[in-house]
DNA sequence: CTGAAAGCGCTTACAG
DNA sequence: CTGAAAGCGCTTACAG
């Protein structure tokens, strides 16, 4: 017994097929598929049953041809040598990001921008790829392509606040609110001496939660004098660490603007012959894994980042989606995480 | 001055435009483009002088229309629980792949197989995708998508060795001579009684761990009966420490399948008041982040992350050109990495 | 070595 | 509400 609804094996049913097994034409097919108005019941039913006998799936390769949509979405993340720091961040803003992506039907197509070619080769690659929208992680620097990317017109959500281009729509962790908060809980708790260990002055970053602890001893009109810099890797941290209690030995407390960078410097402080948190007290930033791991565990601020790359494809779905009233750019609130290094 | 070899603006420039400009046909310009021969020198120079007066660029939707080929293959990673710990490993691995794809043209689309939607879901969609081959992390399970994959016709490879699909090709650490030579190393520094933490029982990279340390400990006649298992968490680590210290107060050394586990494992042998190396020798695998800022730095098993994606990506490639003597599977070698822990 | 033509599988004005 | 037809931008036998 043959059943002539089935498709031919070895080849995909295509809209033909499916029109004529529905007996009706090709637009009316497309209409119904599509979900249009102005398709009658009795066609579309015709329709939905010859789409589920043939198994019918819509070739997006033509659609995207006659459309000039792809249906797809580029995440571009930099390559560069800093990158490797943060995997850990990138892999959960991807998380967030997927899963933000949902059901819409985007596909999430990845391009690591190789410094090799430079930023203008990776702009060429995203035109090429006709994509409908991008998503560019920029950890360092990146300003420069997200420039340019929103000025060939193409749809952009940068996560993380870019340095120079204040009119790139971007969504961020609130890094200076929870600056002033890690500092203020150092204060409530009766630090007198609170010292800071930075990121660098040339990433957004950086500069949020220094300027956001500043900003929260300020309150307490306590002095803002005791800052290093650090480049958010551990050993970055222990030589400021190492730097700050030179320079300032009767500190009594610390912000350090990450949890990797605050574990180097937990290092040096109890190398010292310091005790944590009894002569000094430390905050780390982000909340990660190593934050619970340390010895004592490190008292944090979360950023929250899966919901970061949620909110960048909400973003970017919703302009997409031609939605009138987007804020340009979106702040996600940070959050006290107490553990036992304050 | 009007340049009237230049695009209209807005629009990209198409392979019509570029024939015209050159004065040739667009199948001659198809040629060139594509670098085919029986192009002749003069009509191939006036078609790149062409494209590069206009800044050309060829469509690839269009192409993979006519073409059937997509140009694009598809990381597949399933988004368990259990993935979250693995994250740097999943950054890294996708890393290699970025770098091991290169210049080959290929985009690649990602593809975060929800739990939810099933295996079927996730199958649908890579047909759908219509991508030219999948590359898929199979760090849990994973084994009937592999399989289903395989039966489809598509071209697949997979980073890790399936547990129960001995006929899908994949790409992988050699877990086993790794473990066995933590091992030797143990018993070569004069560790007598020798335990392990191994992983799941139902992960390949659990299993391969194990027996390649039972074959390191056999070689020597070493009993091998001190065995545990943890989950890769550092939790699951500390518990398996503790049982282990119960059943067998007498142990000098620990071989730990993975240094997250590891480091769970030493705080637990620091707390029972043993030394490290001194009362007990700790060997873990991976290499990660974290083996180098334990305290002491752990002694460990390297396994070539990025290489694993890199080698993915070549295999696949290779497989696509149609490479005809492909190694169906293919093993990294694993290295040793002495630190401070034996 | 080259060109005219058909075809890849859809969508979308346009005219009914 | 529906269908015939043009078009999206390429590739590739086929016939010269």
């Amino acid at each position: 017994m043959k059943d002539p609804a089935k498709a031919p094996a070895g080849r995909a049913p295509t809209l033909d097929e499916v029109a004529r097994a529905a007996g009706v034409s090709r637009a009316t097919a497309s209409r119904a598929i599509n979900g249009l108005p102005y398709v009658s019941s009795s066609a579309r039913a015709a329709v939905e049953e010859a789409v589920r006998s043939l198994g019918y799936r819509t070739n997006q390769v033509a659609r995207s041809l006659a459309t000039k949509r792809t249906g797809s979405v580029a995440l571009v993340v930099s390559e560069s040598e800093k990158f490797v720091v943060s995997d850990p961040f990138f892999a959960r803003v991807m998380r967030g990001i997927s899963g933000g992506l949902g059901d819409s039907g985007l596909q999430l197509a990845l391009l690591m921008a190789k410094e090799q070619y430079g930023e203008e080769g990776s702009l060429r690659s995203l035109r090429e790829g006709h994509v409908d929208g991008v998503l560019l992680v920029s950890v360092h620097g990146g300003d420069t392509l997200a420039g340019q990317l929103l000025e060939s017109g193409l749809p952009l959500v940068v996560g993380g606040r870019p340095l120079t281009r204040g009119d790139v729509p971007y969504v961020d962790a609130d890094n200076f609110n929870g600056a002033s908060m890690a500092a203020r809980h150092l204060i409530d708790t009766g630090r007198r001496r609170v010292a800071t260990i930075a990121g660098p002055r040339d990433m957004a970053v950086g500069i949020d939660r220094l300027s956001g602890w500043r900003r929260g001893m300020a309150s307490s009109g306590l002095p803002t004098d005791a800052v290093e810099h650090g480049d958010f890797t551990m050993e970055s941290g222990e030589a400021a660490m190492r730097r700050l209690l030179e320079s300032h030995p009767d500190l009594d407390a610390v912000f350090v603007a990450s949890d990797l960078m605050a574990v180097g410097a937990m290092r040096v402080i109890q190398a010292s012959g310091r005790s944590i948190p009894g002569d000094v007290a430390v905050v780390g930033f982000d909340d990660s894994d190593i934050a619970e791991m340390a010895s004592p565990p490190l008292t944090t601020i979360r950023q929250p980042i899966e919901e970061l790359g949620r909110t960048m494809a909400w973003r970017l779905l919703a302009q997409l989606a031609g939605d009138p009233d987007l804020p340009p750019s979106i702040l996600l609130p940070t959050e006290f995480v107490g553990r036992a290094t304050t």
